[in-house]
Parts: structure tokens; C-alpha cells; sequence
DNA sequence: CAGAATCCAACTTGATACTG
DNA sequence: CAGTATCAAGTTGGATTCTG
């Protein structure tokens, strides 16, 4: 499946029925649509990172939050964690190749995101505005 | 900005610093990732389509979720609402244009999903039967 | 038919304090 | 440095009931 085909595939397609096949995939979608998640598969893109380097580059996340999403996206094979036996402890995470299939679909939303934030509450405001009247 | 731009657009800049461009991408990021959004974006793509019938056509969604998405991708400019005076009442949706601009983000997402489930499980399987022995 | 209103259980997140 | 533990607060989603 290349990138073109993103155009002629269907949510139907994708998600369909109430079976397993189509669950999981919700499941999925729902699972990496937190508040951080993306956010932090996108800042893996480089390389390997430390924990500490990585939690400046994502700005306001907490260190909890950071741990829970780099340990969700390690079990489920997106991220690989390296521990050095060192003192003071080192630990670096870097994407792993499934991990890195997920950066253009990611990139796509976000770049989407970017481009439209304008217009988005551009109408958000008018919304309001029509119904506080 | 094309599809091919993705795969040189990095988060960083996308999602850069703590200033307010930068927030308002990864609010609008974290808004779009609940559970039915996407889903419900991916369903209207074929054009008007009726309350019930949406309803259908997303397994599993509740009444409730059904109208509050819908609502909120209304105010958001990416969904139009049409209300027929009709008895028994009739209501349609479809993807405005800025709608129709966040389905191939959307779709790709989908696919990706689709196409690493199977990987993913297999990690997560993988993961469990390591941590918990 | 297409919802609005209410209630509640579950989950998410942040802040804080502590540790190897 | 890289976490873990605990608690409080906020948010989300489902079930149910009611209505124009």
C-alpha cells in the first residue's frame, strides 16, 4: 500500500462491522489519540534520544506522562527502550521500524492540523457567536 | 503543501515551542484523537447523510457521542448540519471543503492502523509474556 | 426521528513527594 | 538521571429517561 492509495481507500473499508477485524482497528485509532502520543512518536524521529532530552523537547508534558506513553508505545513495539547501567543512569528510546511507519500518517495529521488551525477557529468563533446570541 | 512534503516535515517544527502556534496544533491534535472523530469524519464521506443512518454506520457509537461529535465538528467548521421542518424530522450532515481536507490524514491514519494491527498485538503479546514472568 | 437532560462509573492527567 | 507511588481533580463515555 503506497501513499496513493490513501485517496481511494474508505473508512468503511477500514473499519468495517462489529468484528474483531474492524475493533481493533478503532481500538488502535483511539489508543494513540491521546494528548501525547504523536507528539512523542514525532519527537523519536532522530534517533536516539534520553529521557530527559526528550521531555524538553516536548513541551509541558509531565514526567509521568511521559513515562506512561514511552512504556504503552514500548509494548506495543513503536519504541525501543536501552537502559546503560551507568551512574547517573542513562536511558535512551529510539522508533522502531514499525515504529517508523507511523511517522508519515502522524506527520500528515499534524501538518494537517497546522494548516487548518486558522480556519478552524476562525468558524469556532463564528459558531459561538451565532448561538450566544 | 502536497503529500510528498510529509515525509520532509519534522514534529519539531510543526509543533514548535510552548508560543501559541505551536498549542493550538497540539490541542487540535489531542481534539480529533478521541474515540469517535475520526470515525465519524471517515463515514460522511460520501455526501448528506441522515442522523440514523450515520448512527448505523458507526458500530458501537452511542446516541449521545453521536451528537456531541457531531456538534463539535460543526462549530469547527468541518461538518454541515441541514435540518429539515419535516414531521417526522429529517436532519443531514456532510464534510464542508475544510471537512474534506482532513480525510486524507484521516484515511491514512485508518490504513496505517489496519495494516500494523496484526504487528502491534503480536508486540503487545510478546511484551506482556516478558514483563509478566 | 433526532435529539436534550441527567446521572454515574471509569478513565486520564497533573502535582507532589520519594528512590535506586 | 530516570524513574515510581500516591492522591486529587477533571474529563469522557454509557445508560436511561424524556420531548418536539
Amino acid at each position: 500500500m503506497t501513499t496513493a492509495d490513501v485517496h481511494t481507500a474508505r473508512m468503511d473499508d477500514i473499519c468495517s462491522g462489529a468484528g474483531d477485524d474492524g475493533r481493533v482497528v478503532r481500538d488502535l485509532l483511539e489508543h494513540l489519540g491521546d494528548k501525547w502520543t504523536l507528539l512523542v512518536v514525532g519527537m523519536l524521529e532522530d534517533g536516539p534520544i534520553r529521557y530527559s532530552e526528550l521531555k524538553n523537547r516536548v513541551p509541558g508534558i509531565s514526567q509521568r506522562m511521559l513515562t506512561l506513553t514511552l512504556k504503552k508505545l514500548e509494548r506495543d513495539g513503536l519504541v525501543r527502550r536501552e537502559s546503560f547501567p551507568e551512574i547517573p543512569p542513562r536511558v535512551e528510546y529510539d522508533l522502531t521500524p514499525l515504529g517508523h511507519t507511523l511517522l508519515p500518517p502522524a506527520l500528515a495529521f499534524a501538518t494537517w492540523a497546522r494548516g487548518s488551525s486558522g480556519e478552524i477557529l476562525a468558524r469556532r468563533a463564528e459558531f459561538d457567536a451565532r448561538v450566544t446570541r
